[in-house]
DNA sequence: GGATGATCATAT
DNA sequence: ATATGATCATCC
C-alpha cells in the first residue's frame, strides 16, 4: 500500500483518523514504505506529511484546506507528557500584498479554521520519533465567541500590515492568533504594499494559533467527556 | 515551563 | 518566489 484515496465525507475521514489512534508513527510509516527520521531536526513537518498521506489529503502546497472538497483542515498537534499541546500551530502565510478587498469572510485563515481535524501526536525529544503514538482525533469548529476573537485578531494584524507597520508586529499581539516569522532565515525578504502604495520590504510572516488557545480547545473537548 | 523569534524540508 | 508541513533554539 503506497497511496490512499481521499475520504468522501467527514465521517469517513474521522473514521480513518480514529483507526490511526494508538498506532505509532513508525508503524504508519512502514505501511507507506517511508523511513522514519531519527529526529525531526531537519524534518520538522515530517509527521504532518505522513498523516496527510495516511488520510488521503489532497491540497498539498495550496492555500486551501487539506481536504478541499470537504472544507476540512488537518492539523497534527504535538502533545507533551502531560498530554497538552506543547507548540503553537501554524495556520497560513500572512498576505503582504493584495489586501484590497481582503476581509475575514474571504480570508485563508477563516477558511482553514472553519473546520479542523486535530490529530494529537506524542512529542518530546525523549521519545524516539518512530515510537511516538497517535492519539484520538477531534473534529472541531470554533465557537461563536472564539470565532469573533479570531476575527478581531486577524483584522488587527491585517490593519497594521495595510498601514505599512508590519515590522511593528511581534508575537505578543493577538489573543489567539499571533504573527511570527515564517521564513528560511531572517535575511529573507518579501514586499508589502501599504495603503498609500508605498513598498515596504520585510521578513515573511505566518499566522499561528497560540499554544494557550489549542490547550483550551482540547480542554473544552475533554472536559465534556 | 512557556513564549518568542528563527529555522528546516519539500512542492509547485 | 511562495505555498505547504511544522519544530527548533533560546530567552524569560
Amino acid at each position: 500500500m503506497t497511496t490512499e484515496q481521499s475520504p468522501r465525507s467527514e465521517s469517513e475521514l474521522v473514521a480513518r483518523a480514529t483507526a490511526l489512534a494508538g498506532e505509532s508513527v513508525g508503524e504508519i510509516a512502514a505501511r507507506f514504505d517511508r523511513k522514519t527520521p531519527r529526529t525531526l531536526n531537519k524534518a520538522k513537518g515530517w509527521i504532518g506529511e505522513l498523516i496527510e498521506l495516511a488520510l488521503g489529503a489532497t491540497a498539498h502546497s495550496k492555500p486551501v484546506p487539506d481536504f478541499e472538497d470537504l472544507g476540512i483542515e488537518l492539523k497534527t498537534i504535538p502533545l507533551n507528557s502531560r498530554l497538552t499541546p506543547q507548540e503553537s500551530t501554524f495556520v497560513s502565510t500572512v498576505p503582504m500584498t493584495g489586501l484590497v478587498g481582503l476581509n475575514w469572510e474571504n480570508c485563508t485563515v477563516k477558511a482553514k479554521l472553519n473546520r479542523v481535524l486535530w490529530v494529537p501526536v506524542e512529542a518530546g525529544k525523549d521519545i524516539p520519533v518512530a515510537k511516538r503514538r497517535i492519539g484520538m482525533p477531534m473534529i472541531w469548529s470554533p465557537s461563536a465567541t472564539d470565532a469573533e476573537i479570531l476575527r478581531a485578531d486577524w483584522e488587527e494584524h491585517i490593519e497594521r500590515i495595510a498601514l505599512g507597520d508590519i515590522d511593528q508586529i511581534d508575537a505578543r499581539f493577538g489573543t489567539y492568533l499571533q504573527v511570527r516569522p515564517k521564513a528560511p532565515n531572517r535575511r529573507e525578504l518579501t514586499l508589502t504594499t501599504d495603503t498609500s502604495g508605498t513598498l515596504v520590504s520585510s521578513l515573511p510572516r505566518g499566522f499561528y494559533l497560540r499554544a494557550s488557545f489549542t490547550r483550551k480547545i482540547l480542554a473544552d473537548k475533554y472536559s465534556g467527556c
